[in-house]
DNA sequence: GCCAACGTTGGC
DNA sequence: GCCAACGTTGGC
């Protein structure tokens, strides 16, 4: 079993917009980077964790915790001609992006990308390091562990 | 809005 | 397959 950070821009898809939909699950569509993409489809399994991180907004950082729920298959949004994240290159034989599906699992008390960076047992995250633009990165348990639990004393 | 970092594109 | 130019990300 794996732990992740996947970081949505609140704007697109918020941990609360998450919660309200059916079965609290969505695909996580839209990423067109081959290595997140290489993440999901290559090495996500099902019940692997992740801390949802909102991004390109006001307070970025840890908003709450998905559950993979699928293994990868082909990314929707890729095919649909008046999207945004349409693909030209892709085809149903040869799709291009793929993504796994999660499921809201809990909210957690915010954790800031300030806080974390005031952690030195925390300085080895990717998502903490300058010009990093990986939307989706592996941790260690350890991390997810430390990390949850200064969640509970922000509490 | 700035800008550093880095991914992607395309000519050669 | 190199690499310059360009585009994007995302924190600040």
């Amino acid at each position: 079993m794996k732990y992740w950070i996947m970081k949505s821009e609140p704007s697109e898809l918020s941990i609360d917009a998450l919660e309200k939909l059916p079965n609290k699950t969505i695909e996580w569509f839209g990423i067109r980077n081959y290595l997140a993409r290489n993440f999901m489809r290559n090495h996500m399994q099902i019940n692997d964790l992740a801390f949802f991180w909102h991004s390109s907004c006001k307070n970025p950082g840890i908003y709450g915790v998905v559950k993979v729920v699928t293994l990868a298959h082909p990314e929707t949004l890729q095919f649909i001609p008046s999207s945004e994240y349409y693909e030209s290159k892709s085809t149903l034989e040869n799709p291009r992006w793929w993504c796994v599906d999660v499921q809201f699992d809990k909210k957690l008390d915010y954790v800031s990308i300030t806080e974390l960076r005031c952690h030195k047992s925390l300085a080895h995250l990717k998502v903490l390091q300058k010009g990093n633009r990986l939307s989706i990165t592996e941790i260690t348990k350890e991390d997810w562990v430390y990390i949850n639990n200064l969640s509970q004393e922000i509490k």
